[in-house]
Order: C-alpha cells, then sequence, then structure tokens
DNA sequence: GTCTATAGAAAGATAGAC
DNA sequence: GTCTATCTTTCTATAGAC
C-alpha cells in the first residue's frame, strides 16, 4: 500500500489533537464531525479521507489524548520513584488539569463516556489504564505483597477525584476534593520519611 | 395552582425511573425520549404533560437515582458506623453494581455525563455527592482532624472505581480493582479491631 | 486531499384530536 | 393526560468538482 505523504499525517494530527481537546471538554456525542474539522481549520468533508467513522476516531483519540496527557511526560523521569509519584499526584489532582488548561486525561475526562461505546473504544480505554497503572506499581516498593492493589486503587481514586471534580459545580468543594485526594493518596502511594 | 392526581404522579414516576435506568446504562445523549416513553409504555408525545424538557428531566433523574440506589437505603440503619461503612464498600465497589443489576449511584454512572452539562443537573450531582460524603464523614471517628478528608478521598475512589470498572473490557482486571478499592478503602474508613 | 453540496436518518419539541 | 402526526433542526456519511 501506497504510504501516506508527510503532509496528510500532519493534518490527520491535527485533527485528533481537536478531537482529543473537544471531545474532553464537550463529550462524544456533543461534537460534531464539522465541529472537529473547524476546530482543525478544515471542512467537514474531508474527514472521511482520514477516519472510517467518528466511532473510529474516538478510539485513536483515547489513546491519543493519553499520548498527549501530562502523565506522558512523566515517563523519562530519572528522577526517584517517591518523586515520580509525588509529581504524578500533585499534576494530576489539579484545578489547572480540572479545567483543562492542560492535556487531558482520558482516563477521568471520558470514563463513563467510554463505559457507553463498543470494542475498539472500551479496548483502547484499557489499554490506557493498564499503563497508568503499572506504571504506578512499579514505583512502589514490593516488600509488601499488596502493592499492585495500592496501586489499583490510588489511580481510581486519581481519575475518579477528577472525573468528580469536573461534575461539581462548587468551587470550595472542588478544592475539597482534590486536596483530600491528593493528601490521601500521597500516604498512599508515596513512601513516607521516618 | 391545582395539584396533580394520584394518577399522573403515578406516571411521572414511572417516566423518571425509567430515565434512571436508561441514562445510566446508555448516557443521555445515546436515550431519546421516544425511548424513555416506550420503556415507561407510554407514546412520546405526552412526555411534555410531565417535564418541561429532556435536560428538566436529567436533573430531576439524577436525584431520583440517588434516592433510588442501594446506597439511600443504607440510611436508617440502625447499625454501628464500621457496619454501615463496610456495606457501603461492599455493595458500592461490587461487580452486581457496576453491571447494573441493582439501581445504579448516579455519582458512578453519569460522572463525565453530567460534568458537560450546564445548570440544574450539576447542582444536583453536587447535592448528591455532598450527601454521600457527609454519610461516610458522620460515622469516621472524630478524634482525628482528617475524617472529612479521608471521607472525601474515599468516596472518590468508589466513586472513580466503580466508573473505571464500568469503561474497561477485561473481566479480570475489573475484579483485580473493584477487589482493591474494596480493600484500601477498607482500610481507609472502617476503624480496624486492634 | 480538500472543498461544496446534499442525501438520508434521527431526535427534540409542538399541534390538535379524543 | 395520552395519543398520532408533523415541523424543524442537526448530524453522519457520501458524491462529485477541482
Amino acid at each position: 500500500m501506497a504510504w501516506p505523504s508527510k503532509q496528510k499525517q500532519e493534518t490527520r494530527k491535527r485533527i485528533l489533537s481537536s478531537a482529543v481537546t473537544l471531545f474532553s471538554q464537550h463529550g462524544f456525542d456533543n461534537v460534531s464531525i464539522a465541529d472537529i474539522m473547524q476546530h482543525a481549520q478544515l471542512t467537514h468533508g474531508g474527514f472521511y479521507a482520514h477516519f472510517a467513522s467518528k466511532q473510529a476516531l474516538y478510539a485513536e483519540a483515547v489513546t491519543a489524548a493519553a499520548r498527549a496527557s501530562a502523565l506522558a511526560k512523566l515517563l523519562p523521569s530519572g528522577q526517584t520513584a517517591n518523586a515520580d509519584l509525588a509529581r504524578l499526584l500533585a499534576g494530576y489532582l489539579d484545578i489547572a488539569h480540572v479545567e483543562q488548561r492542560h492535556s487531558p486525561c482520558p482516563l477521568a475526562f471520558l470514563a463513563t463516556d467510554v463505559a457507553v461505546r463498543e470494542g475498539n473504544v472500551r479496548t483502547a480505554y484499557t489499554r490506557v489504564f493498564r499503563r497508568l497503572t503499572a506504571f504506578i506499581t512499579r514505583r512502589l516498593p514490593n516488600d509488601k505483597g499488596d502493592r499492585r492493589e495500592r496501586a489499583l486503587a490510588g489511580a481510581a481514586m486519581m481519575i475518579g477525584g477528577v472525573a468528580v471534580a469536573r461534575a461539581l459545580d462548587d468551587e470550595a468543594m472542588i478544592e475539597s476534593l482534590l486536596g483530600a485526594c491528593r493528601r490521601v493518596g500521597s500516604e498512599l502511594l508515596e513512601q513516607q520519611a521516618e
């Protein structure tokens, strides 16, 4: 098969990036293909030269969102395990993240939105979640046998904290919730100095 | 103003109950008014005799879902605080809840769905969340000053655990996640015997 | 590969009979 | 108060010019 031109790949990337932003902000069903293409400075007719359907775009958008998210930028860290986890908690459970002032994590922004889809979308979401929990697990001390459990529960707390915060309409309660998850998450995931 | 007949109230309740089930299962945008009315054994034209709009129904559905949910049935407990919290964790972080085999909690099932709405829907969601965290906080020992923090973080873990579980497509990972949240949640919220 | 134009389907909301 | 019928808008997806 012929390989896509560099130009086409760039355009495709722009569409994906717009999709990530808009799906996260408004939800899959409240964003039309015309919206996405307009955001990417194109017209809606050209969409199908890049993706087979809106659903197909969604699956790729979940993966692309994970790659773009702040979490991904943690990966090549060179820091201590504790420092990585501290940065993850602080960056994730941040009001700037909730308000989408930096790249949103699809696990939190699209959780119940993904739950009602089929096939590829769920699979992509599952893969991203697996990657996050693996990232955390590797950084927990393995002298106790429950580190995977703590990683799973800690991830649920982070994701739940951000997802719920986005749904609340009370600014003070949002801050309390994020602060509580940061603090308890730190107890759960970081090794306390003694 | 004239009060609605008993008959009308019953019909209204049926519509609300159908809305709770279908919104939770498929998401707000993937359920039409015709779907809801058909589920309630009515035709779609009659909807507007009961609700001003689909949005208005949504706000009421969030509140109705909270009332119907398993959580609500815990409230008149007569049990010890620890027993209440243990039952809450076990019932909430249960595969039967995730698969909607009993009344779903709107906090978990509608989190990112509510986040993209305006007005009444967010307000209703916030009220339900406040009620859940108050329920938990009251049952934590107040000798430590951080009980509200633990309640908030624990609620986020429960909600996140169920919301994420619903999005995953890997049965084994769903069970691991729920089990991890139950176990860590128990450490966080229940007083351990010593 | 991207554009304009449009086909075809679905859904929210309303009108009017009964 | 609930029904059938319909208006109107919106959206996915396709067709065809360039």
